[in-house]
DNA sequence: GAAAACCCTAGTATGTCAATAGAGATTTGA
DNA sequence: TCAAATCTCTATTGACATACTAGGGTTTTC
């Protein structure tokens, strides 16, 4: 799994949504300040969110964007998966996304065992980490003092 | 992790090679053939293998490649990163290849906590998987019977 | 009815990927 | 010694994806 900078933006914005769960709706404008995401990219990308039923949103002056479901419905394996497609690192061992390849015998294929390996370990992890496990972490490492080493003169 | 096809290609040359290392060199051709790989393109792997460390060559007429190291010293995390770069989902937890990201504050940043996880356990799985492995469980493979479902008429 | 928001489609510059191509260098062995 | 087989090096190509940018449209509120 190699996340794009579209899957990262998308990530980092579902955090600010996660976060404002309780409050109202969010503005694209908002997240992409606060985010530091071009804005008009954004909105492609809440967008496309919304078509996988991981946001809603309200139109007009008072619009914006909230979570479609709660933040502990929505795991990281959903969001990626929508955004980026499989998560094998080959798609020869990936569920949702199969593809045969080219290899001569792929039900014996040594690589094709290693790769299933790599493609639970990394689902195990995508799929029990949700959005409110990522805003728990958020509030947690807002607790703590920044790292010495990000400070720069 | 996503492995391109460029990468595939050498795992699976690379295992050719550690099944055939206690012979002589095997040429291109035949990998090629075993392999369903492009020759001219499997060229280009082997070479740039070659300036890892991992293969070596004889050429002219009674050449080809070997391996140039033993296969239990062969992972296949040295060749995935020399052949695709980063291991890491996101480039701000890779430690070979780090690059800082836009997120505002990447030192108590949640995302990056689990991308670090993910890091992590593909990490594990192909640091501590040599090419003797990837042999050894060919070897196991090879002796099973066809999966029934690979049949076609 | 005007402003502020989301919505939809299209374009575009850049880069990467998977080859393909051509010509050169090295070795063997007849 | 020469021809054939092999590896070596560099360049090019076509297709596609990525990360935006742009323009106009629709909806809602005040």
């Amino acid at each position: 799994m190699k996340l794009s900078v579209r899957g990262e933006y998308a990530l980092r914005a579902l955090l600010v949504l996660g976060v404002n769960y309780d409050q109202s709706v969010v503005r694209i404008q908002t997240i992409s300040e606060q985010q530091n995401i071009p804005k008009r990219f954004l909105e492609q990308i809440l967008n496309d969110l919304k078509t996988a039923g991981v946001v809603e949103s309200r139109r007009g002056v008072a619009g914006g964007y909230r979570l479609a479901r709660r933040p502990e419905e929505i795991t990281l394996a959903v969001i990626i998966r929508h955004i980026e497609g499989a998560l094998a690192p080959v798609s020869c061992v990936s569920e949702s996304y199969y593809e045969k390849c080219t290899c001569p015998d792929e039900s014996r294929c040594a690589i094709r065992s290693v790769m299933k390996e790599v493609r639970e370990a990394v689902v195990k992890i995508v799929e029990r980490t949700t959005i409110a496990e990522l805003c728990e972490r958020w509030r947690h490492l807002q607790q703590e003092p920044l790292n010495p080493f990000d400070f720069s003169i």
